[in-house]
DNA sequence: CAGACGTGGGT
DNA sequence: TACCCAAGTCT
């Protein structure tokens, strides 16, 4: 059996008529396989559309700041991706004269690209022979070679790739390469694959064995944690003001605006977070919960975060003493109409959907 | 090398 | 509901 000839055979005939499909460009071509990273197309076609649209050359990504940036970003996900993005556009400027490299080696070195990107940027854009192994790739080969070591394991990656080497066409692995992995999308499913229709049905040895649905094997899973949310809204009627803080931990949502927050080992009641204001230093009785709006439950791959909003109204003089008593270091008030002008999380962004700030009085 | 890191869709 | 997973990378 000719794996590579019948892939690519297949993939001529079946292959979907992508944006980034339609370019040669080094540039675009990361642009959308950054994007693309642990995300379906249809999650990340209009972000590709609004990056091509907002900086078509990578001189344009390096000028603009990394607000604006995870600004573009926000809803996506993985935020560290966006942040290496622009990293790596100021490092091609600075160091390769804004021309984007050519080579395997030194696409490799760009933050956020790993073996993966380099190998798909570099035999699309430049037909150097790399394999590329991801999810799709995976399967497809886990399946039909009959590969019953673990894919998130060294040995499982490292044969994988052994096979890849074997059959990627040299003259053409660009091509090589998307039909295996447009395969794995389209007919090599994780679940529901359409193997009675499968070209491989006689090659398949997941499909002869009737192991298509424990291949790829796969060792570990993660627990998942609980954790809580409380944020502080704080609104001055009088200047129509809230106030804004950075995240800078290292954490989830990095370099993301949100409320004030305080995160706790279990829910906080109204009654709590004024105890804890009373504790502050601050004068409890010159601050008022207006209203609570929980039941957020946030879901990530591996926290479930509930999240409530505390609604509290002080006016400006005393909103700047409260936050000093409560520790609040780097927030900063900002105009409830210009809050979306932040990068922000899903989370924060359905509050602020759902809720209006200066409608607060009801 | 295991654990982090988002979001949304499917079963 | 809970769990899986999607064109991975970084630490």
């Amino acid at each position: 059996m000719n794996f590579g000839e019948k892939i690519t055979g297949w993939y001529h005939i079946h292959k979907r008529d992508l944006p980034w499909r339609k370019t040669s460009d080094p540039y675009l071509i990361w642009l959308s396989e950054i994007i693309l990273q642990q995300t379906r197309i249809e999650q990340g076609m209009d972000y590709y559309f609004k990056f091509k649209n907002a900086f078509p050359v990578v001189h344009k990504l390096a000028m603009a700041s990394e607000d604006q940036v995870l600004k573009l970003w926000q809803g996506l996900g993985y935020y560290t991706r966006a942040r290496n993005l622009h990293k790596a556009a100021k490092q091609i400027v600075e160091l390769h004269n804004g021309v984007f490299p050519n080579n395997y080696k030194d696409v490799l070195q760009l933050p956020g690209v790993g073996p993966y990107t380099a190998a798909a940027i570099t035999s699309i854009a430049f037909g150097e022979p790399y394999p590329v192994v991801d999810g799709n790739v995976m399967r497809v080969i886990s399946r039909i070679f009959g590969i019953e070591t673990a894919i998130d394991s060294t040995d499982g990656n490292k044969e994988i790739t052994t096979l890849m080497n074997k059959w990627i066409d040299k003259n053409d692995p660009g091509t090589f390469n998307q039909a295996v992995m447009e395969f794995g999308a389209l007919y090599c499913k994780p679940a529901n694959p359409e193997c009675s229709a499968c070209l491989f049905k006689e090659d398949c040895y997941a499909y002869k064995n009737k192991i298509v649905n424990e291949l790829p094997r796969k060792n570990g899973k993660v627990k998942t944690k609980k954790r809580y949310f409380n944020y502080l809204v704080i609104i001055s009627k009088e200047t129509n003001e809230t106030w804004l803080q950075k995240r800078t931990e290292k954490d989830i949502w990095q370099n993301l605006y949100e409320f004030p927050l305080l995160e706790s080992h279990n829910t906080m009641s109204e009654e709590l977070l004024q105890k804890k204001i009373d504790q502050s230093g601050f004068n409890g009785q010159q601050v008022k919960i207006q209203k609570t709006v929980h039941d957020y439950k946030h879901i990530l791959t591996h926290q479930h975060i509930y999240a409530r909003f505390f609604v509290l109204w002080l006016t400006p003089h005393h909103s700047d003493a409260f936050m000093k008593a409560m520790g609040f270091k780097s927030a900063f008030t900002v105009k409830i109409q210009n809050i979306d002008q932040y990068g922000i999380s899903r989370l924060t962004d359905r509050y602020l959907k759902e809720n209006k700030l200066n409608e607060a009085s009801t």
